[in-house]
DNA sequence: CGCATCGTTGAGTGTCTTCAAATTAGGTGG
DNA sequence: CCACCTAATTTGAAGACACTCAACGATGCG
């Protein structure tokens, strides 16, 4: 359980209920909608968006598997964000309740989300700095990489290769641009030698320099079993929701 | 306590330690310190900021008076984002593992945490899409709305009016402009009649037509009392916690 | 009173956007 | 399996918003 290294998607649907297949481009829950309930992600690709009134959207947090979504708006009357399928994929819903029960019977577990959504706090964080004062470059790079590693730590990448099935307007409601300088900036990138694409699939073709290029560091969680209260429900059950929780 | 309304910030500093003065510019705590307790805001202002490897200083959040500080890098071995008072203040300091403590000894206290995070992570949220997709004036209209707003919560505003202690450089800092820019942008928000200055005192004289101005809505926090588990300690606390939470 | 910090303004530059169109890829039905 | 249609990528050219550089003025503190 403390660093992550658990593999049981699985066992982390306890939680949830049975899991609902999704179809790209669905919208899973609209902004301004009541809350009642969160979801973990199984399979797929899913976008956290929110409207501007000009009509603009901006791509709040890409979601993979293993993520939980629409955490943020639990403490809402109303949904902040948009969760939209970018793929085809699977969820489990969890309504609220089960959330809150969590802290009566399962401290420990309680604890894991605060952590979980601690972390993607500071996700949020590094978004704000990289949108705010970094070049499309940089902010490109960095983009890839979080990517990269996120998606190594769900075994979705081979080596330095990962498929990223989004499209370049969707890149750039991620990262404050617009499509045609997301793709002026990624051919750049390839032209330089640092990335390598075939189709959806993307090569990190020259880590170190994309690292070098990044403004965001890589951030060591911290998940101290001392620190937690008691075990309650087992360590199995801890380990996948723990693995949830990296979203 | 439902609706953050109760005026005590002296009873949740039953968590804190003894309140402990800092001056501007101190720096409370810097990124990369190891994270041991988190801070309790009594008084004064204070910025939370990230610095980039180019020297760009980006800042993610502008504490006031009953926020919490320092709690996003609990879940990271290395804090991400520096502190540093922004005025004179008084803060009170709380070791993590009194944190961790609330998870057995006081759940309903714990759950009301866990909204006030998630409630500060929609508040990031908010601030990429303004950072990402937004002009200058858009920008600024929300950040002073936003301000005015939270001022208000704790009773720190006179009608429209409150004070702004912060130099234009650090206003560009949050908002990711520089300085010439901001000046520009207030400028003509002046001049159009929206905002009025004296000194640090700022005026929101056409309240209306800032909001129209802004891209962000006013968001309902939903702090409902049947949905967090049973009280332990008592109402009373439970008030100032939710109100230290408001951050 | 002097110095440092902050605010203000001008002029020129650059990154990214907007607008537009051509090319390519992908998916569907015949 | 091809034809077609839509969606996505790519490229060009022009324009805009915000940046950089620079200087001057105001403000406040010691």
């Amino acid at each position: 359980m403390a660093s992550l290294g658990a593999n049981d998607i699985a066992t982390l649907r306890g939680l949830g209920d049975a899991a609902v297949a999704v179809r790209r481009h669905e919208t899973i829950r609209r902004e301004g909608q009541p809350v009642d309930s969160i979801w973990l992600m199984l399979h797929g690709w899913v976008a956290s968006s929110m409207l501007l009134p000009g009509g603009q959207r901006q791509i709040v947090k890409v979601h993979i598997a293993g993520d939980m979504l629409g955490t943020p708006s639990m403490a809402l009357q109303r949904a902040a964000d948009t969760l939209t399928a970018l793929t085809d994929g699977w969820i489990a819903r969890v309504p609220l309740a089960r959330v809150r029960a969590l802290f009566d019977q399962a401290p420990r577990v309680a604890a894991l989300l605060l952590m979980a959504v601690q972390w993607e706090r500071v996700a949020l964080m590094d978004a704000v700095a990289a949108i705010g004062k970094t070049s499309a470059r940089e902010r490109l790079a960095a983009f890839l990489l979080d990517l990269h590693q996120r998606l190594t730590q769900v075994g979705l990448t081979q080596g330095a290769r990962f498929d990223l099935p989004l499209t370049q307007e969707q890149i750039g409601d991620a990262l404050g641009l617009t499509s045609v300088h997301v793709n002026r900036t990624i051919r750049a990138l390839e032209r330089e030698g640092m990335i390598v694409r075939h189709g959806q699939t993307v090569t990190l073709h020259d880590l170190p320099m994309l690292q070098r290029l990044s403004p965001l560091p890589r951030r060591a969680p911290w998940f101290d079993a001392d620190w937690l209260p008691a075990a309650i429900d087992g360590a199995v059950a801890d380990a996948g929701t723990a693995r949830a929780m990296r979203a």
